[in-house]
DNA sequence: ATGAAAGCGCTAACAC
DNA sequence: GTGTTAGCGCTTTCAT
């Protein structure tokens, strides 16, 4: 096992370097004006001891902690990751550090989440998602801190946002699937209620297809967010089954469209000559299957980029209230386009 | 904006309840002896003032941080998050916490990082893979908590290691398509040396090929890891130009995998009867798509929950070194199963 | 069941 | 360029 002696501190190292421990403090700081020659003395006495920095001593002392906490639904999800890896590289240009936490899509998660973050005192905080409980609402209200939320375009922004509305986008893909001739069109995505950014699009959907004519389209609950190619292609089966004469389908996700593409090919079921699907967050796979996918890019890099601009200029003491829209944009690809229209295909 | 006055601390609170900052901080534990009344008052106290326990201030002074620094390659990776999320699981019965940091497949980004997360004091460490640069190894090895490498069978374990050896999974892999009767194997995979379970899996490739007397079989590098859908389709293209002649493929993940799968039916060739494929990772695609494909399942969460749990037990004083194999299994689907002989097909 | 005193390891503030 | 002092907010320890 491992030596059990005391971890050593900076005064153990200025006392082999013989200097106080104020100037070990100075010598691990970039910045700070002190002698090279001392410097290197230091640090050479640091890494011989096996010296390791006491970072909550620090924080606890200069009341600074180079930290972002943030607040994504899942650690294994591309455009998360993206806004996460914008954000990150931002940031780490004034080495500052992201604290992450999963919600795993739960508001309740969440709020649980938001308080174990502000425990640790991060110098801002970036929530997904401009839904949230009462508590987690105040537990942001009353940081002393910069909080963004992203993903959305809340109702009641909290303080900042960066993001865009997932009805709007969802209204894009309608417009597109009527324009191309399209008619009974469906939706596939998480049970009502508990994946704000999925009941959004759920509710753009339905919106848009009313204001085109079509006042009761047909909705498949897949399950639990996040929804999976499974539980896509199972709610692709029900639909085929239950809406044999659906000609189009919006899937709440790349991945969901994805898992219902998958159950047609198994059927035989030609796409889009026989159905059209669209999906959501222009994933690696919507741009490599056969057919490529329609689907929506959030521009989830982008928004990382922009939350860690942001966050920078407030530390900067920048004032006002940012609200961003990031204009997502529709991608067109072959899951949506057929040589024949419609009508004569049936 | 927000108020600027100070964030309030637990002497605050102890006055507003009117006792002592000590029964405050009692208040605040689950196990502490307080009697209820007590500490509803200062839980009441706390809510109204809006009071945030101060993790830093608490680390300190206690000298526990009831965390777990975990390296991973890369945010967005299933197989990681499964195991990050078996691990979470058993620490989070602890009430502990995972710090997670990300190496991007790169030793060098590996060291910095645990040289971070070390600075936080975490209560034990756990990295991807058991290959590190020689300061990495220092760091790890002086660290004053246990130590466990996942993913891998380290020639020389630092401490603890649980994990299976990746030649020796693609070994078994070659076993089968042997077995029934490919002969052409090729192998796509990423840039030599940087990452090491990538690595390993290719010169288990090799070594297999050889012992079945194929000496210098065809190896595809693909870019740096990770490997993505894109350039396994790129890395497919070459292989069929370059050696037409090719009759199964082995990629490093069932990422690439899938994206030589996509390749081969942009082409007209089809799987597994002209060109057989298998992947690595039983991510959920490789169940999903068409024809599924053959994989290995690293089992990824047991590798998680067995990590939790023996850091659990070691945190509790149980001694001795562990190095723990788990098995990895072959899942053979329809990529490598065609209907007739290889050789009647050709 | 509760309180008082001390101190974890670092750095702000000031002195020289 | 370097040292001294004090104290960040909490919890250990001991006392009552």
């Amino acid at each position: 096992m491992k030596p059990n002696r005391k971890s050593p501190t900076m005064s153990d190292v200025a006392r082999k370097a013989g200097v106080s421990a104020m100037t070990v403090s100075r010598a691990l700081k970039a910045d700070s004006v002190i002698s090279p020659e001392t410097r290197s003395a230091i640090l050479e006495a640091a890494e011989e001891l096996g010296y390791i920095f006491h970072a909550a001593a620090s924080n606890l002392r200069s009341q600074r902690t180079d930290f972002v906490a943030v607040t994504i639904p899942s650690i294994n999800n591309a455009n998360f990751a993206d806004t996460v890896a914008g954000l990150s590289e931002i940031l780490s240009g004034r080495n500052m550090q992201t604290l992450l936490g999963y919600t795993n899509y739960d508001v309740d998660v969440e709020e649980q989440l938001i308080e174990q973050l502000l425990r640790r005192n991060p110098q801002a905080i970036v929530v997904t998602g401009g839904h949230h409980t009462a508590r987690a609402r105040r537990l942001l209200e009353n940081a002393r801190i910069p909080v963004v939320e992203t993903w959305d375009v809340p109702d009641q922004p909290i303080d900042h946002y960066i993001g865009f509305s997932n009805a709007d986008a969802v209204r894009a893909m309608v417009d597109h699937f009527v324009a191309v001739g399209y008619r009974r069109i469906a939706f596939i995505g998480g049970d009502a209620g508990r994946d704000t950014r999925g009941s959004d699009r759920r509710r753009g959907f339905l919106t848009a297809m009313r204001s085109h004519g079509h006042d009761d389209p047909c909705l498949i609950a897949a399950g639990a967010p996040p929804i999976s190619m499974r539980e896509g292609a199972d709610a692709m089966a029900r639909l085929l089954h239950d809406h044999p004469d659906t000609d189009a389908v919006i899937c709440v996700s790349d991945l969901s469209a994805f898992g219902a593409l998958t159950e047609c090919h198994r059927r035989g079921i030609v796409v889009p000559d026989q159905i059209a699907i669209g999906g959501f967050g222009n994933y690696e796979i919507a741009g490599m299957c056969v057919p490529t996918l329609t689907t929506i890019d959030a521009h989830a890099r982008e928004i990382g980029l922009r939350t860690g601009s942001l966050i920078l200029d407030l530390l900067d003491g920048a004032t006002g209230t940012m609200a961003i829209d990031v204009k997502p944009g529709l991608i067109i690809r072959r899951s949506s386009l057929r040589e024949t229209s419609p009508r004569d295909s049936q």
